[in-house]
DNA sequence: GATGGGGCTTCCCACGATGGGAAGGTCAAG
DNA sequence: CTTGACCTTCCCATCGTGGGAAGCCCCATC
């Protein structure tokens, strides 16, 4: 199977499979005599799973340390799960972030009038860091 | 004043005033005999202005047209007040995909017994993209 | 007046993950 | 054999930010 076909099986853009191969999170696929990559079912497979992983949002850095865990038989769930569990700290984290950030702006927006005069307590925020 | 002194008192690196300026955020600053940049009180309260406004999210781009609402004296309140709500909605949207993610994952880990089993719901679900 | 340290300048590089595109080789169907 | 789709590598862009080098400038201290 050429990187086309690996592309439009696993959901992951041959430009990103060439990328995940630069950065060593796949091996070097083997090669046709014209120099084509050759990829298999076994590869597939690992794209998915990257694919998946990173619309779950962990960063290749982290994909690469699931893969190991993937692929070592003897590992414990536990080092997996200490893995997600960070993970959904940093999520938590980034959703609170947004939520006060999120709160601050709603709360311009309700006392802004929103109408034709020219006072706006929203640039009135972002001009003195407080309101009025 | 000169650009480290700009950037202390504004809470903007250096660095990020010489791009702020390279992308037009901010005019050229005027220059001294040197040519080292020079900046006053309008200058720094403009660079609060857009620092206030990176914190709450806004592009650059958004910072772009903010200003201009700003420094428009016979703008409506209403061209702000869109402006704001547009980002609103694209901070609940970001923390919806984030909740998504953060429920998928809670799951997950809910589901890994986390001891020295090497059975793992989370490898499972990257792997097949579902549980089992 | 010389020297040193810190500040300023511009320019290049890096991040992370992704896409666009050019130039050139290859394959398969007609 | 031609044509079009596909593959290769290489470079560039994104977005906002930081690091660092080479070279100039300013001020204070000796």
């Amino acid at each position: 199977m050429n990187i086309g076909a690996a592309a439009a099986r696993s959901g992951v853009s041959a430009k990103m499979i060439r990328y995940y191969e630069s950065v060593g999170l796949i091996g070097a696929a083997s090669r046709s005599q014209a120099g084509y990559r050759i990829y298999g079912d076994a590869d597939i497979h690992r794209l998915r799973f990257i694919r998946r992983a990173r619309d779950l949002g962990f960063s290749v850095e982290k994909i690469t340390a699931l893969l190991g865990l993937w692929s070592d038989k003897g590992r414990s769930s536990a080092s997996v799960k200490s893995l997600a569990l960070a993970h959904i700290d940093e999520i938590r984290r980034q959703i609170g972030e947004l939520q006060s950030v999120l709160a601050t702006l709603e709360d311009l927006a309700q006392h802004c009038h929103g109408d034709n005069r020219p006072d706006c307590p929203i640039l009135d925020d972002l001009s003195h860091g407080r309101p009025q």
